[in-house]
DNA sequence: GACGCTATTTTTAGCAC
DNA sequence: GGTGCTAAAAATAGCGT
């Protein structure tokens, strides 16, 4: 036959949004979910989706700047603090800033002109020495797949999540979850042992 | 009839995902729009979405912390920048740590125990006063919807989104577009006249 | 804990206002 | 710049592995 498009009133589920095969309730409530295991699961699935949605935004409208931190614990969370460094602890620690930052954290517009150059050159430099470091670490390769969507830019994209199982005690070294810095254009995983 | 779903081959369409009704391409790549106007539509719904996937993985996840900034100019933007306070400049600018903080954005586990109640006092009244300033500064009320979602707790957690059209020069205040802070528990939108 | 599966829910692109 | 609409696309809850 020639097709069966111009026919669909012959079919009774045309007119029905879905066949509803499996009318199993899976709508939640938006509440602090209490079983340990779900809470998991729903943290690393929701944690990846929101990872793609912002770096989705940041192509989509060029936008420069991602940061993102969660941390499940009883304590205020420092931003800046020199430990929430985004690959590791000595990568860049070297080169902190006495503002507790590291130094390719400053504004672009901060730097003089005439050091501009050498600025480049330590990102460049630090982008290379970032990705030994995550392979040192055991970087999972599969995130690198979210990298596609970031342009490689020299701005500042920084992002850090962290959860309970990561981060129960504030004044350890803390577990970088899941990283993506601008600096390489590049999503990383990155756990301590 | 008892049912119909013993025999769901009579439907042709049944084999097919989805009816088509209206085949209009609104699937997109994703790589950075140049079209001004759709740029703009994209990152404001974008940014609403994102808003919300925020706050739900908070609530449902018991995370504490969300940091999210965007930021669109040829600049490296300063995280941590004492221009970008969440909720205009004079309300804790006051009260600036040497480290370019605020000091509600210290870590609660730096605050001396005996210091404790009067700091926790401080976030209570830097939470009334934020609720005045965002009054003044004409803050959209609607935008309080999302701020169901948020527990009050004491934690930090701050939002700010900003893009090209609030942050075109890095050296003037910066507006803030959008904005949850966990010191109230709230969400927020302030914009600059 | 991460991944594959899939029904269902949620987001969103393209419009119009 | 925001909001409402709708079809299509994407995310995801619950399950198993």
């Amino acid at each position: 036959m020639e097709d069966g498009e111009t026919t669909p009133t012959t079919c009774l589920h045309a007119t029905e949004p879905r066949p509803m095969k499996n009318p199993k309730l899976m709508k939640i409530k938006i509440k602090e979910i209490k079983e340990e295991n779900r809470r998991q699961v729903t943290f690393s699935k929701r944690r990846t989706g929101l990872f793609k949605k912002v770096a989705e935004l940041s192509v989509l409208c060029g936008t420069q700047i991602a940061i993102i931190k969660f941390l499940r614990c009883d304590r205020i969370y420092s931003f800046g603090n020199k430990k929430s460094t985004c690959f590791g602890d000595d990568v860049a620690t070297e080169r902190v800033e006495d503002n507790g930052f590291m130094w390719w954290m400053r504004a672009v517009e901060s730097v003089p002109k005439e050091d501009m150059e050498e600025y480049m050159k330590g990102l460049s430099g630090l982008r290379d020495n970032l990705w030994t470091r995550i392979y040192e670490l055991g970087g999972d390769p599969t995130m690198q797949i979210n990298a596609q969507a970031f342009p490689s830019r020299m701005a500042l994209v920084y992002w850090e999540m962290m959860d309970e199982n990561l981060a129960i005690r504030y004044d350890q070294d803390e577990a970088v979850n899941g990283c993506i810095c601008g600096l390489c254009g590049d999503s990383v995983s990155v756990s301590k042992p």
